[in-house]
DNA sequence: AACTATTGATAAAG
DNA sequence: TCTTTATCAATAGTT
């Protein structure tokens, strides 16, 4: 593909064979993840090499991905699959169908899988949409109506805060006049105020999420 | 890797996202087989799309791939927590999980099951309502804007249909007129035409849905 | 392992 | 889906 093209048959000679099998080996792997991450895709890739060393990726696991296959082949083969894995997995596959179900659901909700669908059934979901917009909503504006109004509250109780504090100073200028000895003393309250306030003020940056 | 480069994460519109996966699906088996015939590799590529589609490429079987796979992790696990429990990753107790997650999810996006969300949880469940309400509304009225103008011809057809219709009787009483005894005969025509008309209504009224 | 000329893959648009 | 086109990405051959 590049200074030169190249047939696609096995390369005779044999470092540039393994030169290219790294090469393309991790353009392959990329590709895989890529298409994965873009697509919502579920993949598997087992790469074992001439001198049968494996590489392997799954985008999952690869165990789910070989077994889902498994199941995918045995329901949509009308002869004999092999099976063992059948058996062992039958009360498993209503439930992957109830997943897979409810998935479907999901998508719908959000616009995809839709063809086909008659009026009638893209109204309803339509319908199913604007509630649950509407009961969302409902909630959002509660609780932003409710942190505004926490905020306020907070807000207020910190300006009375304040308020008493700017009154505090006086207070310990006139202990220092009236007696310097209790200084030590006479510095309980305003501290306690002040640790209190602080105290709030952690609460309101908490309560913002 | 074209027009402009993209960034590797989902794509969010739904259509070019399959787009996507066709193109990026095709290029990814047509890279897989490439390197299987250039280097002699042995190679299973599985991928399940985000419906559940399911494409695979194996360079031999399959079968034997995943079990070559599956002796080689055999021989080289040191750590393997003996892959009965990957097996069970995906046994009733999970599987149930799933399902019960996925209601969940339905329900908050019906607006249940809101209470002790963040805001910004909140937000994000609304934002996807949005999202969905746009999709299916944009399907719905294709839906709607087709199914107008499927009635829109089938009225003009009726309307061309009536228009010779109208024209036979007097063709029934020209007949009438020169002969009377031809009169049982002469209707058969007229006939056709009505039967293939109620025929017609008949398509109408089905296709409303 | 790095480089780079070239082919290949593909995003966007129709 | 298919085609076309402009670009970006992968990689064959080379050092």
């Amino acid at each position: 593909m590049t200074r030169k093209r190249i047939q696609i048959k096995k390369i005779d000679n044999i470092s540039s064979r393994q030169v290219t099998f790294s090469k393309r080996r991790k353009g392959l792997f990329k590709k895989a993840q890529e298409l994965s991450t873009l697509c919502d895709a579920d993949i598997a890739l087992i790469v074992f090499s001439a001198t049968s060393k494996l590489f392997d990726y799954a985008s999952s696991s690869m165990q789910q991905v070989i077994e889902r296959r498994d199941r995918h082949s045995a329901m949509h083969r009308l002869d004999r699959p092999s099976m063992e894995l059948q058996i062992e997995s039958d009360s498993n596959d209503i439930l992957r169908k109830k997943v897979e179900d409810k998935n479907h659901e999901l998508r719908q909700l959000n616009g995809e899988d839709l063809q086909g669908l008659t009026l009638q059934e893209l109204q309803k979901i339509e319908e199913n949409l604007k509630r649950g917009l509407t009961n969302v909503s409902k909630v959002k504006d509660e609780k932003v109506m409710q942190e505004i109004s926490n905020l306020k509250r907070k807000g207020l109780e910190l300006m009375e805060e304040n308020q008493r504090l700017k009154q505090v100073p006086s207070l310990i200028q006139l202990h220092r006049q009236s007696s310097e000895s209790i200084i030590s003393n006479s510095s309980n309250l305003p501290e306690d105020g002040y640790s209190d306030t602080s105290l709030k003020l952690g609460l309101v940056t908490f309560s913002i999420q």
